[in-house]
DNA sequence: CCAATTGTCGTAAACGTTTACGAGATTTGA
DNA sequence: TCAAATCTCGTAAACGTTTACGACAATTGG
């Protein structure tokens, strides 16, 4: 390999030199930069990342850790996606890289946050599937590494966080149902800790039981994410009585798999059952089309680039605006699965 | 931070005998190794790994790289993490690490091949979403980059590759057609130059020749991936004359779209039109479901792996495999989507 | 014309590891 | 008992950069 020694050799100057000129360095002429820069790219010469981070003590990367759910599959992929476009957006200003840590099921995610963390790999970390208790956010904050989270969490450790306002899904998409009718309404909440489970469990208690209904316990419905969690879910409702005829579901991907369990059932969405859930590609496809809430989830993943520059000391001056806790408003848009009254 | 000279210093000891005792090397004392281990723990020291690899020459961390489409959409998403799952778990038992590489749509895959590479993050590579003509394989042999593709390529430069039995899928799926009295048989392309278009397309092509029917143009239905593509495809569909009986999906995630698009013009698929396409989590719970072939992707994945460890250096002796090049049989699933005669 | 400033570059240390080499101490074998 | 073998460890170089420092020459200002 082609390293900066072999360019200083080859143009018979001092590898100091070289490097300055390469890097833009004010204190090298505009002949000897030319000269070095042409060569380098004659010769191939590409810098050694290893060489150059332990020296600067930065690698020029950040991570940004998603987890795969249960049944193979990520929660809500197309949301993943577009956010880390919108965080690549920003980091690319800044020639950071963005590398998307992927923590498959089987593997315990405080675990593996840990591990690739102590890989030393980046210089700053996003982490998604915030639990109310994350222990996570604890480790992140004793390594000293800049962090931020998407999602709340009981346990954050005064990090900044970027949000969904999952609390205004609950109350608006209860109202909703409320002023068609219903009165009888469940809710599809994930197994495990993730807060937004939490947060959506607890508005639409307190919405319902602020119009003079309550939550009861069967309705509260337990699934894991994806379309096998909403096949489940139909299969639950349907041994319910009385019958649910509004359903709220906190999962994007799990509607289609709903819909075919209640159909198996003779129970038509949208005619028999008023579904809601949060936005996604699929839901808007699927007939009857979903009423959904979603997010500019680019918009999103762009608050969570800069809030986390914001909190490298590199680029503070930069992004002066220190610790940053944001709940972004939901778009409401009003599909086929919820237009009649009861 | 603490590091190996904190370490040496603190146990009145060198720290090459630091280092020889943290990485098992035969020549140190019992005792001392069992000092140096639990001071180590104590005093929180973890390796440098810009240090490591600079010296080692390796970084222990492989990159996969993946593109997401037009639309904010990854094709396939679950076809994705669960061959990460596999990767990672043959990755795993030699402690490399998996990061994953995610180009996005607004950005030039070679482009951000190029970069990542050039960053030294990874000591190898598996790129997917292999094109017919695919600058990405010359580059990286250039840079003598062990790696591995996902999927052919007519200008593959004797790298190992795995792949999906596309020429099969065609075949079968069109014989099942025919075998059923269509005729009139349409197949959904993607519009660029991803190989298992061109695969497919060849294959469906000879097998229609094979049993004296033609693939006419008009049935030659081209549509980015994902749900908007398939609901363009159905757009495509209404408007020919004759009108197709049977169509053949290319892309996973396309078929929500299409059933959609067909039923917003009345043709309900199923029983006016036979629909397969390839297997993911959603179509097994689309109405109707979705006739498919899919694959083993977790031991795709394991292959993947190991197909590459077989070109790193210093895996070779434990994985003595050479060049890997190796179709995939499909894994055929009646559903519902195509069951009728015609 | 001389001192001060500026422009350009080489020198060498430093980042945190790993490892070849050799030295000293201890053990082994006959 | 002595040479040889073995065990244990310290020394120092090396990986490829970046950068503080100082040296020297050229330019500037009065």
């Amino acid at each position: 390999m082609v390293g900066i020694k072999r360019l200083a050799h080859h143009l018979n100057i001092s590898i100091g030199t070289v490097s300055r000129a390469l890097n833009g360095k004010p204190d090298v002429n505009e002949d000897t930069r030319q000269r070095v820069l042409t060569a380098a790219q004659e010769m191939g010469y590409e810098a050694n990342q290893s060489g150059r981070s332990l020296r600067r003590g930065a690698t020029g990367a950040v991570g940004f850790m998603v987890q795969t759910g249960p049944q193979f599959n990520v929660q809500g992929d197309n949301f993943f996606t577009t956010v880390f476009d919108g965080v690549q957006t920003v980091l690319n200003r800044h020639h950071l890289d963005l590398i998307v840590l992927l923590c498959s099921a089987s593997e315990d995610p405080d675990q593996y946050l840990r591990r690739m963390v102590l890989r030393g790999f980046v210089d700053g970390m996003i982490i998604s599937h915030t639990r109310r208790i994350d222990p996570r956010i604890a480790f992140l904050a004793s390594r000293q590494l800049p962090f931020v989270t998407l999602g709340r969490s009981n346990t954050d450790a005064g990090q900044s966080w970027i949000d969904i306002d999952f609390e205004s899904i609950g109350r608006l998409a209860v109202e909703r149902f409320i002023s068609r009718g219903h009165r009888e309404i469940a809710i599809g909440l994930p197994v495990d800790d993730i807060n937004l489970g939490h947060l959506m469990h607890a508005a639409v208690e307190a919405t319902m039981l602020k119009h003079g209904l309550t939550l009861s316990a069967q309705n509260l419905l337990r699934s894991p994410p994806g379309e096998l969690g909403g096949y489940e879910i139909a299969n639950q409702i349907v041994r319910l009585n009385p019958r649910p005829t509004a359903i709220l579901l906190s999962d994007e991907s799990s509607a289609i798999g709903l819909y075919r369990g209640l159909l198996e059932h003779g129970i038509v969405p949208g005619r028999d059952i008023a579904v809601t859930g949060r936005d996604s590609l699929p839901v808007r496809f699927m007939v009857p089309s979903l009423t959904r809430y979603g997010q500019p989830l680019r918009d999103l993943g762009i608050a969570l680039g800069e809030a986390l520059l914001a909190t490298m000391p590199a680029y503070q001056k930069l992004y002066p605006t220190g610790i940053v806790r944001r709940v972004w408003p939901p778009m409401f848009t009003e599909g086929e699965s919820d237009v009649f009254d009861v």
